[in-house]
DNA sequence: TTCCGTGCAAAGAGTTTGCATCTGT
DNA sequence: ACAGATGCAAACTCTTTGCACGGAA
């Protein structure tokens, strides 16, 4: 599913809901889905003011709330000083943080299947039901693993 | 290793670095070690009051950032309302949270070693060093599944 | 006696909320 | 026109910090 795709089904859910599409709501839309990487909401905010001069933080948090709602984004709840989030792959998936330089990067799709079975099993262990999940790994980046 | 040898080897290296050992911070090591739960910290506060009516959230704050320098305690960031604490297998391991009552559970330590592969092939994969990790699994603990 | 630790209160950061105004539909 | 969205500022929560006093070594 492309981005466009996925804004267009998204006003359809927010016009069924009978919520309104704003100019707004689709500037914030459009900035998740199209970021490469896992942006925090000042981030988002200030890039957006380009567009927005006058649109506040609270609106973008406001939103992000509805989108997550929606399952339309991710939110990555380390960074210990504020989240950030992934509009691209909505879906729990692994994440690398570089302890060093605070990059973030994706976990390629490769071991997906393996990885589900394995926290199916380990909900299942304890009698749980396995919603979502969140597994981030911590350490050094390429770069910073060079410079050390 | 137990609790009391744990404490014991954690007050030698508190000497070793010319820290003090107060009753404060006895107390604050022995309630993160006997904890059976995965306690906040004002659970801890509240509780260390009983022995300490004068105590500080400060120092609770305080202290337990130094152990998690020392590695004695392991910091559980999800809760989205304040960080719970894990002092008695300090090492990451899966933790499974139920959605619904807010139960906290740690996963049995039976996959440990597959689990480990796993994430050092996702880090080298990508080329990073791995460091540590977390894994929270969120579903519905047995009691929510039955109630729902 | 010397620092380190403590406790208090104030400061900080990120996020949420209340409310008047504005605007899609 | 009406319900919902926006923007602003104030409120809130969790956590950290500054500083004077108190206590372990």
């Amino acid at each position: 599913m492309n981005a466009s795709q996925r804004l267009e089904s998204l006003f359809a859910r927010l016009k069924e809901r009978g919520h309104r599409l704003t100019p707004q709501r689709a500037a914030i839309l459009h900035a998740l889905v199209e970021h490469p990487g896992h942006p925090s909401v000042e981030e988002l905010h200030r890039q957006l003011l380009h567009s927005f001069p006058s649109m506040s933080l609270a609106t973008v948090y406001k939103t992000i709330a509805f989108l997550k709602e929606q399952g339309e984004v991710l939110e990555l709840g380390f960074g210990e000083a504020g989240c950030r989030y992934d509009g691209r792959r909505p879906e729990p998936h692994p994440h690398l943080v570089c302890t060093r330089c605070g990059a973030i990067r994706d976990c390629g799709p490769q071991e997906d299947r393996a990885l589900r079975a394995m926290l199916l099993e380990l909900a299942d262990h304890a009698g749980f039901s396995l919603d979502h999940h969140r597994l981030d790994l911590f350490g050094l980046c390429p770069n910073c693993r060079k410079a050390s």
